[in-house]
DNA sequence: CCATATTAATTACCTGGGTAACTATTATGC
DNA sequence: GCATAATAGTTACCCAGGTAATTAATATGG
């Protein structure tokens, strides 16, 4: 019956990171969910919506509302692919030119929600979800 | 830099546990959320909506969208206290009856979860979140 | 070649959680 | 005792993520 603390605290902990991780963006007119599609797009490039999707293992619906917010301010566009169904997303100018700043914004408040929390214990929690998220999937 | 997949495994892990626990609560006509109030409602008895959201570290309008639901669908009374700003909840006999019913799909969702993900690893993932989630609060 | 199936993205609508503003009630300070 | 502050709960409105149904475009089978 420890298996329900193990549930409930995973989930409390989820919450507090990204409520924190929120906070943290919110000077930057940026939302978590926002970031995380930023960050690909960072690493991959030009890349399609179900692309998007499949590395963040998210639904369509709620990418394509994600990325119409970062349409709208100007931090993403969309090109049509050869194949006119699908639409090919990247980082503007804008984007790119911020990204630093917004980048540096997260790495201090992950450093900040790691303070007291030892390194070695963040291998070992990192190694121990990973196994468990791979056996899920 | 393995910061990131922390932060980022953590965030997939819960969503998957969620999406799944919904799943299974599914043909009962419950959600996640009000299986949580209910659980808590189960061994705590008669509660006010405030203490309901320090057990559950929610807010209290998400509490109170939860409960008007399970109020709805008779699985939970609220009654004024003695001081009228704050409502005692408290399970009906309906919720009493249907309980083990309840507990017995949420376990065995549990134990689904957990194959292939060895007990020393749920002690060691459990007492590392904990540990973790005291630092944060 | 054309009808049918599949696919990428969108829309509509749901739960879950958050903040801000509001209401009603109780506590508190003068 | 009464004006003011604090508190419990609600409402309205966000973001994050999910399913079901729809649309437009591409693949596929006869």
């Amino acid at each position: 019956m420890t298996n329900h603390a193990l549930f409930h605290t995973l989930h409390q902990l989820s919450r507090q990171l990204t409520n924190q991780l929120n906070e943290a963006l919110k000077p930057l007119g940026l939302y978590s969910a926002q970031w995380s599609v930023i960050f690909v797009l960072h690493t991959k490039g030009s890349i399609t919506q179900k692309e998007l999707c499949e590395y963040l293992f998210v639904e369509a619906p709620p990418m394509t509302r994600t990325i119409q917010r970062l349409v709208k301010q100007g931090f993403v566009r969309q090109l049509p692919g050869k194949d006119k169904r699908e639409k090919y997303i990247q980082l503007t100018e804008e984007a790119v030119k911020e990204f630093p700043k917004w980048e540096h914004a997260v790495f201090e408040c992950n450093q900040t929600l790691l303070t007291n929390f030892p390194q070695s214990s963040q291998q070992e929690l990192a190694k121990l979800q990973g196994l468990w998220l791979k056996e899920l999937l």
